[in-house]
DNA sequence: CGGTATCCCGTGTGATACTG
DNA sequence: CAGTATCACACGGGATACCG
């Protein structure tokens, strides 16, 4: 990592940090991988996080604001209402983030020979690793990377 | 995504809670990304984060603790020593969640229009985006992963 | 400049009780 | 079961003062 040049960032507009601000406590990306082992029912989520009613609660709510779940009505024997959360497209644009955390976890913080999270390839079973591409396909490492300030265009996702 | 079989996961044992609980506060992420711009002085990361001394100081000193960033001594003009903070192999790795954040950010909280952080390729300029890739090199898609539990090997790293 | 120590405060969290 | 409301508490963060 050679130092790169100072960058005039505004980092108000900072996407990290806005973000963070959603995801960057103890349990959102919790839930969401969750969500993404195919639970989608609040008591699920609680049996399994061992979370407080309250708090998940907030979090759902939250969540649902921020488009990440979106709240879906379903009955279970005709008798009474109920809801599942369900990832939005922007929730599942996540598993970016989350198998980014996973993949460092796994390799820095996890002891060898203890249980743990894999990310697999559901038709292989092979590991899957992150990896970065540009436009043409071809692939990119670490020391290739630069970050740049730029104005996002009207063409790209909102 | 289909629902996949539940399960029995032990959750204490989750990297992704391990990972959260070192880098999921309001700074961690944000001084990581200081240093990936280049930065490693003390004042750097204060004046450009906004961040108070006290915080910065703790927060420094936790990454530290957890091999993220590393305390090198260096002179400036022969009188006192100071130090700066380099990423650690480990830190470095922390590109992929660093990514993987950003690009969340930009295509679902920044509007269009707006300036924001783009990942880069150093020597084409092009954008990169995060992919999956198996040993054999072969990408996969979204729709392909699935999330396992299994035994971390002896042979993997750390 | 590069921190550390202290104080104050807001927020996130869990426990508990309550509702439909 | 699926939440909501309330409370008490610990912790993170900012402001300030201080130190080498």
């Amino acid at each position: 990592m050679k130092k790169q040049t100072a960058l005039p960032l505004d980092r108000d507009y900072c996407p990290l940090l806005k973000a963070a601000s959603i995801l960057g406590d103890r349990w959102a990306l919790m839930i969401i991988r969750e969500s993404f082992f195919g639970y989608r029912r609040f008591d699920d989520f609680k049996q399994n996080l061992h979370i407080s009613k309250s708090v998940l609660s907030n979090k759902l709510k939250l969540l649902v604001e921020h488009d990440i779940f979106a709240k879906i009505p379903y009955q279970t024997d005709k008798q009474r209402e109920r809801f599942e959360y369900q990832l939005t497209p922007k929730g599942q644009d996540l598993y970016k983030v989350l198998i980014g955390l996973i993949e460092w976890g796994n390799d820095h913080l996890v002891p060898a020979g203890q249980k743990t999270v894999a990310i697999l390839s559901a038709h292989n079973k092979k590991p899957l690793h992150t990896r970065l591409q540009d436009a043409t396909g071809q692939l990119h490492e670490l020391a290739d990377i630069r970050l740049a300030i730029h104005r996002k265009e009207e063409k790209e996702k909102d």
